[in-house]
DNA sequence: AAAAAAATGTGATTCAAATCACAAGTTAAC
DNA sequence: GTTAACTTGTGATTTGAATCACATTTTTTT
């Protein structure tokens, strides 16, 4: 693999610090950086899931196909992980995983990142934590994706991405229209059609992808009532 | 707590096999053995989260109060751990679990589980090893949920049933028609009318809650093209 | 055993969102 | 710089499933 130094990494994950320099060592000989553009695919579904990948910067999508659709599971920026629930709880890759920006991510090869765990408690806590952060947000998810309404979920959506993905009233919708919809789990002239009307109702305001939020209350009271 | 004995417990889950004779010591004081009665409640959402539970025997459903009504989210059946990531995710608990059956559960205390975990790291990998796999789980449901209508999604809940609850054609549907309908995520009457179509097609047979699949193959067709 | 409460099935109606259809705008390719 | 390919917005129509309404059956309580 290519040669690279994980002990002076300066973009460690929170699981890493428990490492031991041993350890650190063993990772860099057992993990590769590698940089993917925009578009690239990180993650294939289908393929052999040979390595849990840590995402050092940049922002990802967790998608996958559908029975009718893609669906996108997921944003996800750095710092993460990548794919363990699908390298640890199956063969192959029951996702895939794509930079929606300029991404660096290290390789770890599979079965070692699985003796790291059973070696290093601590280091499994961490991951732990991070799984079950993960299946909380994902369960909160899926009941409101089911008993909203599509103006509710949009605004979730939004919200989301100001108050977890860019911090800021302001921000750039990292994806197309219709990979929107396929977040949100609508068709892309329904999610057209509720963003008009938000924008008409000057709750938010789009130029392109760029999205304002100008009247936080009214939104998040969208959100709420669904 | 009460006075029972973890060591020589028959009904052990596969991450306790990496467990020394001292954590089992450990366990045995840091846990309590409860029984539960059919719709007794073990887990209360938004109680404050203290205790990992160890499913010994019997059949319970995770369920949540949605935005609009009450969502089940899964439903398991012994020996499997229950509330590990709402436990060890956030300090109050994001949904309840119920028990289906007459159930035995252990409650373990969740700092010493913590323990455990940080000070065991084979005792930590199994526990991932299950959350991995139910992420994968939920993920594919709610892409199923989400993009096939209502047959298929009532064709996919019954042949699960079928597989992983009962492993049978013949079974006893564990919940009421409301249940059930938030399981699905419909109302009572879209599934009282797609089961009553199902029946009139002999796909399934019906008697109150004794369920029958007729014909597997049509209902795995139903379940496949959504 | 009678009465009350809860669960279930079924028809009529409504509604949110998908689908269909097409125009306009934007980006990429030649 | 012109053509082609893709993306996006918007109106018209259709439709799957929710809602409403009520009868019937089953279960629980007294």
């Amino acid at each position: 693999m290519a040669k690279h130094n994980c002990t002076d990494c300066k973009i460690r994950s929170v699981a890493e610090n428990f490492l031991s320099n041993d350890e650190f060592g063993s990772l860099e000989s057992n993990s590769a950086e590698v940089s993917f553009k925009k578009g690239e695919i990180i993650i294939k579904q289908n393929a052999l899931s040979l390595n849990v990948v840590y995402l050092r910067s940049g922002l990802v999508k967790i998608h996958m196909a559908g029975p009718a659709k893609e669906k996108i599971l997921r944003l996800v920026k750095a710092p993460s992980y990548l794919g363990i629930p699908t390298t640890l709880g199956n063969k192959i890759n029951n996702y895939s995983v794509t930079a929606l920006q300029d991404t660096s991510v290290c390789f770890i090869d599979a079965n070692f990142f699985k003796m790291l765990i059973a070696g290093n408690g601590q280091f499994a806590s961490e991951i732990i934590l991070e799984l079950c952060k993960n299946e909380l947000f994902d369960q909160q998810r899926t009941v409101n994706q089911e008993q909203k309404q599509l103006p509710g979920r949009i605004a979730d959506t939004f919200l989301c991405m100001s108050e977890r993905l860019f911090d800021n009233d302001e921000f750039e919708v990292p994806l197309s229209r219709n990979e929107l919809a396929d977040l949100i789990g609508t068709t892309r002239e329904s999610l057209s059609r509720v963003l008009g009307q938000f924008c008409k109702e000057n709750i938010i305001s789009l130029d392109g992808k760029i999205m304002k939020i100008i009247d936080r209350p009214k939104l998040q009271q969208i959100c709420d009532l669904g």
